[in-house]
DNA sequence: GATTAGGTTTAGGTTAACCTAAATTTGTAA
DNA sequence: TTACAAATTTAGGTTAACCTAAACCTAATC
């Protein structure tokens, strides 16, 4: 079974790969701020869900499905943060409740975030129903003949 | 030192408090979804810490210090199950959701979650250059002159 | 007053996630 | 090649929050 800390340990590995390279225990350590030695119990358990490939004093990398467990969770960090940087929080406190929050909303709320967040980002800054608007994009996926930015090139279902 | 349980012991106890006027073991228990004898130790944790007044056999009440610290995670519960039926999420969703987020968000992002609520009940559903208006909102305090809901009844600020 | 049912507590155990200290491995430099 | 420093792992321990099973209270009924 996932635990949340076993997801922010395949976010750090998903992340320090891709800004690394190479996922080590001691860098990983540090991200995470823990010490190396819970660092490679989780790497023992992550390995035997077949969600990284370990290899003693190497370090580790993501299977496909480790991979895709730390993109979604991944994905759901950069949403909150988005929505909270949004709303006018600090980007590094944004971040920082992103990491914390990105373990403790359902698929619906997460669709939803996503909804708001891609509807707020193409029909932005004009004189509009707003909230109309955004009851009609969130019912048909699309934005209304009468918001601003409905009839520019961007659509608002990508 | 309070954790996310004793929290939600808290919430717990206070909301039982409101809705039956009693707090007794097995009505938390069943709240929370854990056995009894899981509750009468996070009694004996929480009447340790000041936060409840426990009797054996009879229940919790809340100190004035416990009652503030539930107060205070049952608002957060309540502004981000608000903030996420306003982006429509069903209700039984949202409230599941806030229960676990409510404890994972910085004052700055409660504080910020705050305003854009308080900014949508206020400044709702009409001609509105929406993200500008609440940009000056967020920076006053108060809705902009041509914001529909300003020289209506209700300040922003209450 | 004795019995009993239901609620509550105690006793003892489990698990996840951490830790420190000690051992081990690895790569590098003398 | 040997020796050492740094990184890593192993061994063993701690804590919070749960659990089951058994013991214990309390209030109602006979």
């Amino acid at each position: 079974m996932i635990t949340k800390s076993l997801e922010d340990y395949l976010e750090a590995i998903y992340n320090s790969l891709k800004d690394r390279g190479h996922a080590s225990t001691n860098e990983i350590a540090s991200d995470l701020g823990v010490k190396p030695p819970s660092v490679t119990e989780m790497f023992h358990k992550l390995n035997k869900q077949g969600w990284v490939n370990y290899r003693k004093y190497e370090g580790v990398t993501l299977t496909r499905e480790g991979e895709e467990i730390a993109k979604s969770v991944s994905d759901v960090h950069s949403k909150v943060r988005k929505f909270l940087e949004l709303i006018h929080v600090s980007s590094e406190q944004a971040d920082e409740d992103a990491c914390k929050v990105e373990h403790h909303l359902s698929e619906e709320s997460i669709g939803q975030l996503n909804m708001f967040i891609e509807f707020i980002e193409n029909c932005p800054a004009e004189e509009v129903r707003w909230i109309e608007h955004f009851n009609y994009f969130n019912e048909h996926h699309e934005l209304p003949l009468d918001c601003p930015g409905a009839d520019k090139e961007k659509g608002c279902d990508d």
